[in-house]
DNA sequence: TCTAACTTTAATCAAGTGTCCTAAATTCGC
DNA sequence: GCGAATTTAGGACACTTGATTAAAGTTAGA
């Protein structure tokens, strides 16, 4: 069991209107979800919405004029939840950067069993290939996670210059989402999903503690072999 | 520059037929490829085929009846491609284990750096959560290509029982294909590919010589700590 | 030649889309 | 409780796009 869990949306309350109006806007983007959930991205429409959490069409236009402005709050949301949850566990006192570091793999593996992100991030991840807006918000979601992992990789492995710390946190963050598709929400490996944990820290600790230096760049085409 | 490169695609000859038929069926799943590619999975439609290789829509309806066969075809068109170069590193003669999986790294990182691979996995991965059918043929694919790690595992590390084998070479897959992300096509970490790459084979080839039996499932939730 | 394989044209039928507008209903601070 | 601000319903507009088919013509090759 996992110490946090993301929740669904962090929607950030308006400046104006009435109390009526704030649960409105949530309802609304709860349904947008669960339609990007349940059907996919293209399934998403303002009478979709309307239908789902029992509005009219003309009121969910109300709240958002157009199709951009709500997708793009929804991200917002979603991208929201995890900042909050990834800040609470770099300000978690008392614990080594290992620790710190099994709990993030833990939270992320635990995270992606859930139906929500294993649905949504593979929805994203495509829509990013054919659209700025999104792509920019999620490499935005993704760097914010990362903070993190450099923050620790700093910690244990000081010698390590910034770009390749950057490039190992990366390198991990990137191996935990591939693992979405295989070990998430129903998906075939998810029984197996503490012996990948196992795998993940165990590898990850190997490279955050004894990667040396240039040792990156260098592994470059190194082995260059005969032809046979 | 990879030894191999992964075709688009590998289409299957008809058993009957003039070969004008055959040119007309290649174009059609080409087309198809492409739509997928640059507009996503959604934006396939015949008439969209159909204006992409100047034919009538009618005549793309001649060669597949429904829109299903025509997915269902091109599925297999993308993964019989991959299968081929799978098989030619596996039955590659004279090298050891660790160069050949240094090869398929090597194979994998550069091919999600082209467009057809970084637009086009997203969107399985995508659609695979609502279609059963691509979901089924997405893992038969992924299962064709751990064969080939489970093979290199086997020979450098005997002890490891299958099943931890079969989960490490999950892990390995899955690490790879996450990377599609963010350094796919276009992507921001793109440029550190080569970094990239040092840091899969440095971490897989470590956990494949220095995994023990029993150490996946042993680690699992062990170093118990107080609550802070 | 003549038949099986192609190809086009044109059409059907259906479902859906975002956005805007008006008028009525409701909040809620005063 | 007043009344301005806010929220809601419902429908209209003007399209786009979709899969599939039937009939008629064209081509290829045994």
């Amino acid at each position: 069991m996992p110490k946090f869990k993301v929740p669904d949306l962090l929607i950030t309350p308006r400046e104006r209107g009435y109390v009526r109006g704030q649960e409105g806007v949530e309802q609304i983007l709860h349904a947008a979800l669960g339609i990007l959930v349940e059907e996919g991205y293209r399934a998403i429409s303002f009478r979709r919405i309307a239908a789902r959490c029992g509005m009219s069409v003309g009121n969910v236009n109300y709240y958002f004029r157009t199709k951009e402005y709500l997708v793009r709050e929804l991200l917002d949301a979603v991208s929201n939840s995890y900042e909050r949850s990834f800040v609470a566990i770099m300000h978690e006192p008392g614990t080594t950067p290992e620790q710190r570091l099994e709990e993030i793999v833990t939270l992320i593996l635990e995270d992606i069993g859930t139906r929500k992100t294993s649905c949504f991030f593979p929805e994203i991840w495509a829509l990013s290939n054919h659209d700025p807006v999104v792509s920019k918000r999620m490499h935005e979601l993704y760097y914010r996670a990362r903070v993190v992992l450099n923050e620790i990789i700093a910690e244990v492995n000081p010698a390590l210059p910034l770009v390749e710390r950057e490039t190992l946190a990366l390198f991990m963050s990137a191996s935990m989402e591939g693992m979405t598709v295989f070990a998430g929400h129903k998906k075939p490996f998810r029984p197996q999903i503490s012996a990948i944990e196992a795998l993940a820290c165990k590898s990850f600790v190997y490279l955050v503690r004894h990667l040396k230096p240039g040792e990156m760049s260098a592994w470059q085409r190194a082995p260059q072999r005969e032809p046979a």
